[in-house]
RNA sequence: GGCCACGUAGCCAAGUGGCAAGGCACGGGUCUGCAAAACCCAGAUCGCGGGUUCGAUUCCCGCCGUGGCCUCCA
């Protein structure tokens, strides 16, 4: 499989450091509030990309996939917007750590197989500190904090392809600075008081912004790993302080062009979500929610809009392209409707013609389009052409069930359901509103359910359809239809479901 | 100001040096009592101006426009 590669500029391929086995790390959210869209859309497509390096039918007959993504539980905005609430920071961190992976569950996400939060590996981020120091590429100040040496690392930039004179520029010492250098950062700042603070050789404190991801990556991955992601906004400078800081460790400053290969072999970035053509921002307060885009849209959607673009380009969210991700969500669920549903039956003799669906090819195709860098809007288009095959062959009486299977399992690898319309749809449909229409339109029912109430309302439908008196028949079906329940007439008789 | 992307039909969005995927919306048709679903058909000279080439939407240069990063951010 190729992918693109930030640090390389290139479409490289993925060679695992160990064959068979993936190793991936992603940088996670800083739980100090709940998960918008953006985060949704950043995990989603690591989460195709996990699915599709587990799933046997790829070329390399699946990988076995170490998922790691962390939570940056403490920092300086999780101690802000505990303070402005009156919470213990920690506590914020984990109300919102216990919400985001309970949204993640409903969007249908893989949930990383490992989850390590900065304030349960202060150990190991404290190791990789002092290894940096002792390598001289970190150094202490009076006051308490580490700062990394940028200069001493020759290749510090190389992911962001930026360098150092370039950089500098627009930057300064801020008064009282004990920086050497107005590009370093800190990897441990000393604590202020109120502050959660842990021991280490240069007083109380905690960790900086980048080390925890070095550490943590290289506790759970090893030094070396195959797959590093995070969205595009992190490459500079979270991602290029992170190759520096696990470089560093390793004793690597970048002057020995032999050095061997140090933390991840493939940088892949993911493009923005913007809401309407503008970057969310909570000062434009056009956030959304990743509870109220499940709410909206559901988890189908929201992954048909995510897969529609690729994975580095931003993607805009507007109701548009809701409703078009919900129209080709009902497409391919539509492909997968039991035959007995339709009007024309398989029927035996037709399925001998010469006109079968190829189902192995579309297989290839979409093989092709994934292997190729994620192409996932080619995929999609290739799922589409396999669901226009079955409902033409379908129209033809042939068998579908072999290509439907196809579709489906193609479909899973990409995460999306195509659930059928069932009970759990039902539980939307306000069975007291459905049963004052039963009565306003003369229809008496058994049960008091929605459920019971809709067959209900269709029995009276299909009797009026039977005296010729559509009048009627229609406004049954337009007062369904007001209740959310869609109507669909065959010969094999009427079928409903629920639509939002 | 510096670095980097992108600009393809009404909207979203792939792709290629040689007839421009797919989805949604709209229009026409088949089917239907009428719808819905499905199927068929129609719809773009790929931001503008140069250049390279037998030939460019695809490569190069310039311009215009949009966005990202350069400070916290998925």
């Amino acid at each position: 499989m190729r992918l693109t590669n930030t640090l390389t500029g290139e479409v490289d391929e993925l060679r695992p450091v160990q064959p068979g086995r993936v190793g991936l790390y992603v940088c996670g959210v800083t739980p100090y509030a709940a998960a918008h869209v953006g985060h949704a859309m950043s995990l989603m497509v690591y989460d195709v990309l996990v699915r599709y390096l587990r799933w046997p039918g790829n070329p390399a007959g699946g990988y076995q996939v170490l998922f790691t993504s962390n939570y940056t539980d403490v920092d300086d905005k999780v101690i802000e917007r505990a303070r402005e609430s009156g919470m213990d920071p920690l506590e914020l961190s984990e109300r919102n750590i216990q919400q985001w992976e309970q949204e993640q569950t409903l969007l249908g996400l893989t949930l990383p197989d490992v989850r390590p939060r900065v304030t349960q590996e202060v150990e190991s981020i404290l190791e990789m500190i002092q290894e940096i120091v002792g390598h001289g590429l970190a150094y202490p100040t009076p006051s308490g904090d580490v700062y990394f040496r940028v200069r001493s690392k020759a290749d510090y930039g190389k992911l962001s392809h930026r360098d150092i004179d370039q950089l500098r520029q627009g930057t300064r010492f801020e008064p009282g600075d004990e920086k050497e250098f107005p590009l370093d950062f800190a990897l441990w700042k000393a604590a202020k008081p109120g502050e959660p603070a842990w021991d280490s050789p240069w007083g109380k404190g905690r960790p900086g912004w980048h080390i925890e991801c070095s550490a943590m990556a290289r506790r759970y991955l090893g030094e070396r790993f195959d797959v590093h992601g995070g969205g595009l906004d992190l490459v500079f400078p979270h991602h290029e302080n992170e190759i520096a800081q696990a470089e560093a460790a390793a004793g690597q400053d970048g002057t020995d062009p032999d050095a061997p290969p140090v933390f991840a072999d493939i940088w892949m970035h993911n493009g923005m979500v913007t809401r309407d053509n503008t970057k969310m921002s909570k000062s434009l307060g056009n956030v959304v929610s990743v509870e109220e885009a499940l709410e909206r849209w559901g988890p189908d959607p929201i992954r048909m809009f995510v897969l529609t673009s690729h994975y580095r380009a931003s993607n805009n969210l507007t109701d548009e392209a809701m409703a078009a991700a919900t129209a080709g969500v009902e497409r391919l669920t539509t492909a997968l409707r039991p035959s007995e549903d339709w009007e024309s039956q398989p029927d035996a003799m037709a399925s001998t013609s010469d006109r079968e669906i190829d189902a192995p090819d579309y297989r290839r195709r979409f093989i092709e389009a994934m292997e190729d860098d994620l192409a996932t809007p080619r995929a999609l288009s290739v799922l589409f052409n396999l669901a226009r095959a079955i409902n033409r062959a379908r129209e033809a009486s042939q068998d579908v069930s072999a290509a439907q299977a196809e579709l489906r399992g193609l479909a899973g690898v990409l995460g999306l359901r195509l659930a059928q319309p069932t009970a759990e749809a039902e539980a939307l449909l306000d069975a007291v509103a459905l049963s004052r229409l039963a009565a306003d339109l003369s229809v008496s029912c058994g049960g008091t359910d929605a459920a019971s109430t809709v067959e209900a309302l269709i029995e009276a439908r299909q009797a009026a359809r039977a005296d010729r008196d559509f009048a009627r028949a229609d406004r049954i079906r337009d007062a369904l239809a007001e209740a959310g329940v869609v109507l669909e007439d065959s010969a094999a008789g009427t079928r409903w479901s629920v639509r939002r």
